[in-house]
DNA sequence: CGGGCTATAATTTTT
DNA sequence: TTATAGCCCG
């Protein structure tokens, strides 16, 4: 079935219908990219005749390639699953695994995240005897990875650094580099690097790729490092159908080693290449826009586009004045909970900040306020120590080199293996060329050691070993060794209300165990692995064969190469199985938070400007919009780096459809100090016209703790424009933090409609819903959430909770 | 060996 | 202010 293209504007059609030769598309926030990638895979495929293996798409995150996927599925049917549509990471894991023994690793190796590495880097500091005070491992670590990013190993590296910290950098880096490979384990970086170099240095390989993807679209292009530049040019040189998309507007993690050149000098790396600009905003209103575009004029290095929009002006964009940081998040949460009463739901409103560290008071705000609330980002569930300590124990079954994974669950549980009994074995597999795995096997036998701390030993090699002989469904599987491991007895043997926490962490993670295995179904790996007799290009499937890229041998891994079971000549489209644990160990690895972020739910999203970047909200408040916090104190010496933080400013301005609200304070406590900071430049950016002021600076009013009492009617359809909200009690435009807080301590004085809460106690709260009491603490109770695995600490007076049915008492 | 204490650092974090 | 990491003592 042909694709309708008639629903696309004119520059968006012609994106679409340009598929041969280098095409670069400018696209602008909310003109409808995706829609144009989406429909321009579909066209190829349909329209076209090109088969879906032979086009890469590759996008930046997960969610952004499964969102891809199904929209292109929609269009196209099923057989959309064959495509590779995928991040740079987990195409180049794909790529890697076939040929690892190429590079020196087996296809079984594992993915160090950022606590791995963290981990290795400190240990070879140690080794090195580097002091970690002078050569921090933050900037260690950070100049690694910059070389890394520019593909640079560590002779090169070596060879072009001359300042101090870059010669520490260098001599770790080097023998990092060496532990990975024992280790059989790749960092992030790795990734990339050895994605590049398998290509670069291996030419029959590049050339089954090439052969393999005659069209290529990356997604996102601004952001690419020059890695991911490179894998992406080696990749196009052959057809040179290559397609970029982005925004140099919204580049905004030049920090990580985007560059921004990359899509600057597109025209210039591809001659010949057409450029397609979308500047039609199908998002926001007339005045939002407006501001935005007012303020990223202020940017110098850009290529100047035009957003425009259809729609009318709607509504000024508000600005809030502040005194302090209390009544900012008092303002924003009775502000949503007007709008709330006005027919707007929670989840279309968004709560944007330049740090975490700006959430705790916004979330204080809410909590007393009643408004539901989730927040994006923070601390990672796959970053949790438990669940950490479970993905080593997974990790050892699969890949028993990886030392440093070995080294954290040796003894987790408490086994009484300690420190010492640690080093011993470290010393030992370094002097006998063993891993830490193959080092603890020897120390059963070594008369040297504790009998007791032997047969501890002995315990955790038989975990990993007999983890290893397990098989079946993969959920039994995880949970065996779980359970033969002995982690959640531990826990529940410890009974503090955090260990339980940890034990409902668990739990969650079994379910991600489940969704894993829900969402590879062989069915889907069918699709995903056509054979070359299916194949209308059985040339370039042939030449694969001959690369050597499907499965030969029979390493540990080589059962999850999809192309063995395919048989000869398959290409090497690598597919998860469903039940296989290296598969879900990869996936898991190469997978976050933001991955499971789902749109349901009733609830305020709280998160940082760059999580929300590719997200869009009815109505959008940006807090902090103070010089010093945004822009941040150390991006403002040079010019650049405001020019970062004005993209930054941009991308949140153009998340919102139709409300946007900025808000600062003219005090704010940031790590316990007090300071006073002129409102950011980027709010005076934005024309006059386009503004309507209110709070302190204009009204002279400040708040005077209403957001004490926990009444969360003073809030909701209060109109007032200066407060926000109306105003119990004294009011004043001076010393108000202070008299909130003594307002509070009266408040708390109250005589007690108050409900008496006991141990035991179920009870649901608006935003973190069912728990149970677990504390009693005057007027404070503890209360475990089941759905959030953890204990909040409440005010009864003010936490919008309620007792549901007590317990049996 | 493990718990508790003090020094210390503290943007942003698609993988 | 706060979270975390390394250190020291029982």
């Amino acid at each position: 079935m042909p694709i309708d293209l008639s629903t696309l504007n004119e520059p968006q059609r012609q994106a679409v219908e340009r598929t041969e030769g280098p095409l670069l598309v400018l696209a602008g926030a909310g003109s409808g990219k995706t829609r144009v990638l989406t429909y321009r895979i579909a066209h190829l495929v349909n329209d076209l005749g090109v088969a879906p293996w032979e086009i890469l798409a590759i996008t930046f995150t997960n969610k952004a390639a499964k969102e891809m996927r199904e929209r292109v599925g929609q269009l196209v049917g099923p057989r959309a699953r064959g495509m590779w549509v995928s991040t740079f990471h987990s195409m180049c894991v794909r790529i890697l695994r076939a040929d690892a023994e190429r590079l020196g690793f087996t296809r079984s190796f594992t993915i160090y995240d950022d606590a791995d590495s963290n981990r290795l880097v400190k240990e070879i500091m140690a080794q090195l005897d580097i002091d970690p005070r002078r050569f921090p491992i933050r900037a260690i670590r950070g100049r690694i990875s910059e070389a890394k990013n520019e593909l640079k190993v560590p002779a090169d590296f070596s060879a072009s650094v001359v300042d101090p910290v870059g010669k520490v950098a260098a001599r770790v880096y080097e023998v990092l580099q060496q532990r990975l490979r024992g280790a059989n384990a790749l960092d992030f970086d790795d990734l990339l690097l050895y994605g590049f170099l398998l290509l670069k240095h291996h030419p029959e390989v590049l050339e089954a790729y090439r052969a393999r993807f005659r069209y290529l679209m990356v997604d996102e292009y601004q952001d690419t490092n020059h890695a991911q530049y490179q894998i992406t040019r080696l990749l196009a040189e052959k057809h040179r159908n290559i397609m970029v998309v982005g925004d140099d507007d919204q580049s905004i993690y030049s920090w990580r080693g985007a560059d921004l050149r990359n899509i600057l000098d597109f025209e210039h790396d591809y001659p010949g290449c057409a450029v397609v600009k979308l500047e039609q905003n199908y998002r926001s209103m007339g005045n939002i826009l407006k501001a935005a575009n007012a303020v990223i004029a202020n940017n110098a290095e850009r290529k100047v586009k035009n957003l425009f929009t259809d729609q009318p002006d709607g509504e000024p964009i508000k600005v809030y004045a502040a005194s302090d940081e209390r009544d900012e998040g008092r303002w924003v949460a009775g502000r949503i909970e007007q709008r709330h009463g006005e027919g707007m739901s929670y989840a279309q409103m968004a709560v944007f900040y330049r740090t975490n560290a700006q959430s705790r008071m916004i979330e204080d705000m809410f909590l007393r306020a009643g408004v539901p609330y989730r927040i994006v980002g923070g601390t990672r569930f796959f970053e949790r120590q438990e669940i950490s300590d479970v993905m080593a124990y997974l990790t050892l079954v699969v890949n028993p080199a990886d030392d440093i994974a070995a080294k954290r669950v040796i003894n987790v549980p408490r086994r009484g293996v300690g420190k010492t009994t640690v080093e011993y074995l470290e010393a030992q597999a370094r002097e006998q060329g063993l891993t830490f795995m193959e080092a603890a096997e020897m120390a059963q036998a070594d008369m040297t050691i504790r009998a007791a701390t032997r047969s501890a030993i002995g315990e955790f090699l038989g975990v990993v070993r007999e983890g290893a002989t397990y098989s079946g469904d993969l959920r039994k599987v995880v949970e065996a060794i779980i359970d033969k491991a002995g982690l959640i007895a531990a826990l529940e043997r410890e009974g503090t209300e955090e260990a339980f926490g940890r034990v409902e962490n668990i739990k969650e993670f079994l379910g991600v165990v489940d969704e894993f295995a829900d969402t590879h179904t062989d069915d889907d790996a069918l699709f995903e692995a056509p054979t070359v007799t299916a194949s209308p290009s059985g040339e370039a499937a042939g030449a694969v064969a001959g690369a050597g890229l499907s499965a030969t041998g029979d390493a540990a891994g080589a059962a999850d190469v999809r192309a063995d079971a395919e048989g000869e000549g398959a290409p090497p489209v690598r597919v998860l199985r469903g039940d296989s644990l290296p598969d879900l160990i990869e996936w898991i690895r190469l997978r976050t938070d933001l991955d499971s972020v789902s749109e349901d739910g009733q609830a305020v999203t709280l998160m940082t400007i760059h999580a929300s970047k590719g997200l869009e909200f009815d109505c959008v408040f940006v807090v902090g919009m103070e010089e010093s916090l945004f822009p941040s104190m150390r991006t403002m010496q040079d010019p650049a780096g405001v020019e970062e933080e004005r993209r930054l400013a941009y991308v949140a301005i153009t998340r919102a459809r139709r409300q946007l609200c900025l808000t600062y304070a003219t005090q704010r406590t940031l790590y316990g100090q007090t300071q006073v900071n002129p409102v950011s430049r980027f709010v005076h950016e934005i024309p006059d016209g386009l503004r309507s002021v209110t709070g302190v600076g204009s009204a002279g009013f400040s708040g005077t703790g209403w957001e004490k009492r926990g009444s969360r009617r003073g809030i909701a359809g209060s109109g007032t424009e200066a407060g926000g909200g109306r105003v119990y009690g004294r009011s004043s435009a001076a010393g108000s933090a202070q008299r909130a807080r003594d307002a509070g301590g009266a408040q708390a004085g109250r005589p007690a409609t108050r409900t008496q809460f006991a141990v035991g106690d179920a009870v649901s709260h608006k935003t973190f819903g069912a728990g149970h009491v677990t504390k009693v603490e005057g007027d404070a109770i503890h209360v475990r959430f089941s759905k959030l695995g953890q204990v909040k600490k409440l005010l009864v007076d003010y936490a919008p909770i309620v007792k549901v049915e007590g317990p049996a008492s």
